[in-house]
This record gives structure tokens, C-alpha cells and sequence, in this order.
DNA sequence: CAATATGGCGCG
DNA sequence: AAAGCGCGCCATATTG
């Protein structure tokens, strides 16, 4: 028995079941508002795969249920259903499932409700998955695949069909019995996640459109889903040979830089065995270990040859620190993203990310298989991979990003009057802070960094970087540092090294900054009392984030909460503010309308391609609806820099 | 053999 | 590493 409680009969259905009671069935699913849909599938690719067999359930009017396993070809019958707009279809894991449907021919117009996405913004620390949830909402466990079909040869890529369509021959019960065990627990935690949502109360700025978290759910998630749907069915075009014709070039020089260091070394070494490099450089050179790496689950900290303990190595004539470096940079560019990346383009020479709703704490996406949010950027990256994402011909692409979003957040949320000031008159916000914060002139810091500019050009003799000039270059600097540290909780002692400076000299250096934005060190002080009080830390729209460390005797769980509860807001308002935005981009119907897709986001960037004609038309209903996602404006005008061209780097 | 842990590093 | 938040992926090493 695979559940440990009572269960409604499984039925059968096939194209081969008799007409009437296909006719029945199908009836009965169309008379019911919310239905529970799972898909049992050739494999896990969500461009490939297709599905073999799915499994509905729902709640008859007389309070029996329904759980029924359905053989694809039947998926056809129901396509009027399917194609319904306001119809309450419930998954766990819905793109996927709309994925499968969508290869294998199925488009699901109706309203995707995420068990997985319901229960991350109740139990944001516990697993989403169907099983786990199940275990913890009903206490019921129940046999995983493997259990159920037996033994199975992974790396057989056709491994799941072949147990799924042997099961349909040989045990027709069992395959029931599975895959309709799967759409009755996505029923059942639907019920109860859906009480939950509605009873958990959350503290929002507008509390008569989001009161409690079902609200946002419905609202947002909902139809946040379908757009990342869309999003990762259009996918991104990579430039195939682009990429190939870098792979040669790097790959030399990876095995140049190998050969190199092997000779230093005198005996053979592979570059990317910490332990080798840590024999190598602390005791057969003896150099004293200066970082420790942080210790996993045992505790046990060994020396680090991270970046930093690196390029320190490097100052002091360890040539090869230097080479190592090198090693490090182009075989991270080669795994990660010259092959990485040819691997998971499709036939079409697009790849398509999947774009996670229920992993990050605050709200943001997460993006992978593949991760399209590290993307080298063009500043760092002399291959320049970026350039290898581009569009079909005839097309181009628009990336739109918002300006200093996380800055600008935290001036409105603070109310931080001569901050918001700086973002009205159109200010660089880090000369207007440094402005503010050091008491030298706005126009003499401009002034300063268009100097250094200059003579970096060589169009200025450097007799020109007077100390007067360094010093407002410092203190534009030292307010970028700490504006982006605060709002991390950075500490005196990490901003006095990144700033090179004493440890006494930078908590002055944050003195003097809290001391010119009062306002803004309230803002961090209500933030963690806000935890205190309730538990949880909120972001505008109402999603919460629960904190039990803020009460921690223990001092590093206890700091750990308080910089999550500072930040919570900000970072998590953001992601509120981009995932709006989109909903809002999906709203004005830019496909039909233009021919355009929107086909990603990096959190504060959305990236559209469309044909070349109309990509001007697009544009200003790009900005228009990123500059206004919130149901009121802020204090602050949320900005947005927006390019056009055929690839990513062209484009920004 | 596969799954998990660790160090390291890409992005906002 | 440092009171720096949030992610995912690579390679190696270890564990089952």
C-alpha cells in the first residue's frame, strides 16, 4: 500500500476505455472550478520531454473525491478545458507540468496555482517538494518512483519511460495507483495551504489589496507564474559559434597556464585540487596561511587560497599566486559557460532557463539549468560571453534596468528626505551622498571623477589629481562602499579592508554617515525590531520572512537575523518591484501587439527580443510599466536605463 | 557506482 | 576572513 490512510479508488482512463465513459469524465472535470493535475513524462527536459500519462483529481459537490490516472492521448478530450482563461488548474511545480502539456501539443489558458509556490511563503526554510510537504502537511509518505517500479538504470536517458510504459503493460494498477497518488496530494495540500494562506496575517503598505498571504498569492504569484512560464519558453538565443570560436583560444591558454605551473611547482599538480595547491604552497614553500576557510559541518578550518589570500600572495612575489589566479579565471569561463552553456542550447540555438519561484528567502528569482543570472559581466570579462546571448534574425533585443533600485528603496522606505532629494535632482547618489555624508561641494566630487577620467586618458598631466581631487575621489568611493555595505550589514572591520583604511578610521566613516541620515539608521533599528516583535521581517507588498534567530542568546545567529531583517525589506521589496513590473510588461500584451516576448530577468534587469520594426513602439511601454509597478508611486521615482541591440552587451 | 560535502566564484 | 544580503554551478574529495 503506498499511503498510510484511506483513499478514493483510482480509475483508469485510455483512448481505449469506452466512449461514454471518457464522455462522463470529461463532463464531470468541466462542471468542477479547481482540479488537481499531475504529468508522469518521458524525462525532466523542459523543452524535449512530453507527457505519457497524468493524473487529475478534484472534489465532487457531495464531498468524495476524485483521483484518476489518464493516458496522454486522452489530453486531446479535453482541450476545450484546457483552453478556458478563468479556470483554477492546481500543480506542484505548475511550469513544468505546462511545459510537458505545451510539447506535447496541450496549451493551459487557465490560472496555474503552485502548491510549491504556496507552501515557500508559509515554511520558506522547509523543502517544497510534493513528498516532503505532503509528509509535513498530512503526515502521509508514500513510495517514490524508484520504490514503485523497481530497480532502473540511470543513466538510461529514456529510464523514466521505459518503467512508466512497462508499468501501463505488465501493472496497470500500480501506475493507477502512482501517478494518481500524485494529483490527490496536490489537492489535498492545496485545501490546506489555502486555509493556511488566508489565515496568515502580513503586514503590507497596502493592507486593503494584500491583507494576509493568500492575497498575494493570488494576485501576484498566480499570474507571476505564467509569466515566468513565458519567459522560459521563449528562452534566449546563444550564438553557437560565437562560443566555439572562443573555446580553442581558452582552452590554450588554460593548458599553457597548467604547463606553467607545473614547472614551477617541479612535479606535476592539478590546479584545481585544493588539496594539491594546499601541500604545494603552506609545505613545500612554507608559506604562512593567513585565511582560514569557514569550516563545514566538522568545524575543521583549513588554510584558504581563495581571491584574496591569492592576490595578497601575489603582492609578495609568489609568481605563481599569479598564474594561479589566471588558471582560476579562465577555467571558471570555460566550465562554467563556454561548455556549460553549448550543453543546454536546444535544436532551435535556444537555451531555456527555469526560472524559480519558491527558493530565494526574499522574494527574487533564482534561475537555473541554466543560471542565466551570473553571466560574466562585459567589465570583467575580456572573452566577453554576454555577447554569445543574442536574438533570431531579424530581431533585437531590449534590456531594461532599473537605476540604483536597491538605493532608492531604502531613501523611501527610510523617508530619508535629503536622499530622496539627491534621486529627484537627478544626482549620481553616490557623489550626492558622499556630498552629504563629507560636506564637500556636489560639483567639486563631479569634477573630480571627470579629472581622474582624464588623466587616466592621458588628456590631463597627472599634476592635476591634487589632494584636494583625491580626496573627493575618496569620498565618493567610501560612500559607494558603504551605501551598498549597510544595506548588508557590513561591518567596521570588512569596510576598513575593502577601503584600505584602519578599522578606527571606518567606523568614523560610518559614524559620519549615520549621523548625516538619521533616518536611515532608524530604518535598520525598526527593521529588527519589527522582527522582534512579530517574528518576521516584511517587504511593500506583504511577503514575510520569519526570523526565530532575532531572539537568539547565541550572538552569531542573533546578528545573522538582525542583517537579514535590515536587508529583508529592501532586497525583498525590490524583487516585489521587478516581479510587478513584469506582470505588468505581460499585461500590455506586447506579443500580440508587437511581435515581442519578454525572455528574462536579472533581478533589477529585464531583458525583451521582437522584431527590429517595432522595437520602438516597445520601448516606452517597457519603461512606462517598470516605472510604475507599485499600486501607488513612491517617494522616490524609480528610474530605468534601456538600451536596444542584437545581443546582450550591444544592447545595455 | 551515485549522492553529498567542500572550496571557490560567477551574478545582482 | 572580516557581524555582507540573496542565489547556482563547477571540480575535487569523501561517503555510502
Amino acid at each position: 500500500m503506498s499511503w498510510n490512510i484511506e483513499m478514493p479508488d483510482a480509475v483508469w482512463l485510455s483512448g481505449d476505455s469506452p466512449a461514454h465513459e471518457i464522455q462522463e469524465f470529461v463532463n464531470e472535470v468541466a462542471d468542477c472550478k479547481e482540479v488537481a493535475i499531475d504529468t508522469e513524462t518521458t524525462g525532466l527536459n523542459i523543452s524535449k520531454d512530453t507527457v505519457l500519462y497524468w493524473s487529475v483529481a478534484w472534489y465532487r459537490p457531495n464531498g468524495s473525491t476524485v483521483r484518476a490516472c489518464l493516458r496522454a492521448d486522452l489530453l486531446y478530450r479535453f482541450e476545450d478545458i484546457f483552453h478556458e482563461k478563468d479556470r483554477n488548474w492546481i500543480f506542484c511545480n505548475a511550469k513544468f507540468d505546462a511545459h510537458m502539456c505545451k510539447n506535447t501539443g496541450i496549451d493551459i489558458d487557465g490560472e496555474y496555482h503552485d502548491i510549491s509556490v504556496m507552501h515557500s511563503l508559509l515554511y520558506e526554510e522547509m523543502p517544497h517538494g510534493l513528498k516532503e510537504m505532503t509528509a509535513q502537511l498530512q503526515g502521509w509518505k508514500w513510495r517514490g518512483f524508484t520504490d514503485t517500479f523497481g530497480k532502473v538504470d540511470r543513466k538510461d536517458p529514456k529510464w523514466i519511460q521505459n518503467a512508466l510504459i512497462t508499468a501501463e503493460k505488465e501493472n496497470l494498477a500500480l501506475l493507477t495507483e502512482y501517478a494518481s497518488n500524485d494529483a490527490f496530494g496536490t489537492l489535498e495540500n492545496y485545501r490546506t495551504l489555502k486555509a493556511q494562506l488566508q489565515e496568515a496575517g502580513t503586514w503590507s503598505l497596502y493592507p486593503e489589496l494584500y491583507g494576509n498571504l493568500w492575497d498575494l498569492f493570488k494576485k501576484v504569484e498566480v499570474p507571476f507564474t505564467k509569466v515566468l512560464w513565458k519567459c522560459e519558453r521563449a528562452g534566449m538565443r546563444v550564438d553557437l559559434g560565437y562560443l566555439s570560436a572562443i573555446e580553442g583560444p581558452v582552452k590554450m591558454e588554460i593548458e599553457k597556464l597548467e604547463r606553467e605551473l607545473v614547472r614551477m611547482r617541479g612535479k606535476p599538480v592539478n590546479p584545481n585540487s585544493t588539496m594539491q595547491l594546499r601541500q604545494w604552497f603552506f609545505e613545500e614553500l612554507g608559506i604562512k596561511p593567513t585565511k582560514f576557510t569557514k569550516g563545514g559541518a566538522k568545524g575543521v578550518k583549513e588554510p584558504s587560497l581563495d581571491f584574496d589570500a591569492l592576490t595578497a600572495l601575489a603582492d609578495d612575489g609568489v609568481t605563481a599566486a599569479i598564474a594561479l589566479l589566471r588558471y582560476r579565471d579562465l577555467t571558471k569561463l570555460y566550465g562554467t559557460y563556454v561548455i556549460g552553456l553549448q550543453d543546454k542550447v536546444d535544436q532551435y540555438s535556444r537555451v531555456h532557463t527555469r526560472f524559480n519561484q519558491d527558493v530565494a528567502r526574499t522574494g527574487r528569482l533564482s534561475s537555473s539549468d541554466p543560471n542565466l543570472q551570473n553571466i560574466p559581466s562585459p567589465d570583467n570579462d575580456k572573452f566577453k560571453i554576454r555577447k554569445a546571448f543574442t536574438c533570431e534574425p531579424g530581431n533585437c533585443l531590449i534590456v531594461a534596468d532599473y537605476e540604483q533600485l536597491e538605493m532608492r528603496l531604502l531613501a523611501a522606505a527610510a523617508m530619508e528626505q535629503d536622499m530622496i532629494d539627491i534621486f529627484l535632482k537627478g544626482w549620481d547618489i553616490h557623489m550626492g551622498n558622499a556630498s552629504l555624508v563629507f560636506g564637500l561641494p556636489y560639483e567639486d566630487i563631479a569634477n573630480a571623477k571627470k579629472t581622474d577620467k582624464k588623466v587616466k586618458e592621458g588628456l590631463l598631466p597627472e599634476s592635476e589629481m591634487t589632494e584636494y581631487v583625491h580626496k573627493c575621489l575618496y569620498a565618493r568611493q567610501a560612500a559607494k562602499t558603504i551605501g551598498f555595505g549597510l544595506n548588508y550589514g557590513m561591518g567596521a572591520k570588512r569596510l576598513a579592508a575593502t577601503l584600505g583604511r584602519t578599522v578606527e578610521e571606518a567606523e568614523a566613516l560610518i559614524d559620519q554617515y549615520m549621523s548625516r541620515y538619521p533616518t536611515v539608521k532608524q530604518f535598520f533599528k525598526d527593521s529588527t525590531n519589527t522582527a522582534l516583535e512579530y517574528g518576521y521581517a516584511f517587504t511593500i507588498l506583504g511577503r514575510r520572512r520569519f526570523l526565530p534567530g532575532i531572539k537568539s542568546n547565541r550572538m552569531v545567529d542573533r546578528s545573522r537575523a538582525e542583517r537579514q531583517a535590515s536587508n529583508l525589506p529592501i532586497q525583498g521589496t525590490a524583487a516585489d518591484v521587478a516581479k510587478m513590473a513584469m506582470i505588468r510588461c505581460d499585461e500590455a500584451n506586447l506579443h500580440d501587439r508587437f511581435g515581442w516576448h519578454m525572455i528574462s530577468q536579472v533581478h533589477d534587469e529585464l531583458i525583451f527580443e521582437g522584431p527590429e520594426e517595432t522595437v520602438d513602439d516597445v520601448i516606452p511601454i517597457v519603461r512606462e510599466c517598470m516605472m510604475h509597478p507599485l499600486p501607488t508611486d513612491l517617494a522616490v521615482p524609480l528610474t530605468i536605463s534601456i538600451g536596444k541591440g542584437h545581443t546582450w552587451v550591444d544592447a545595455k
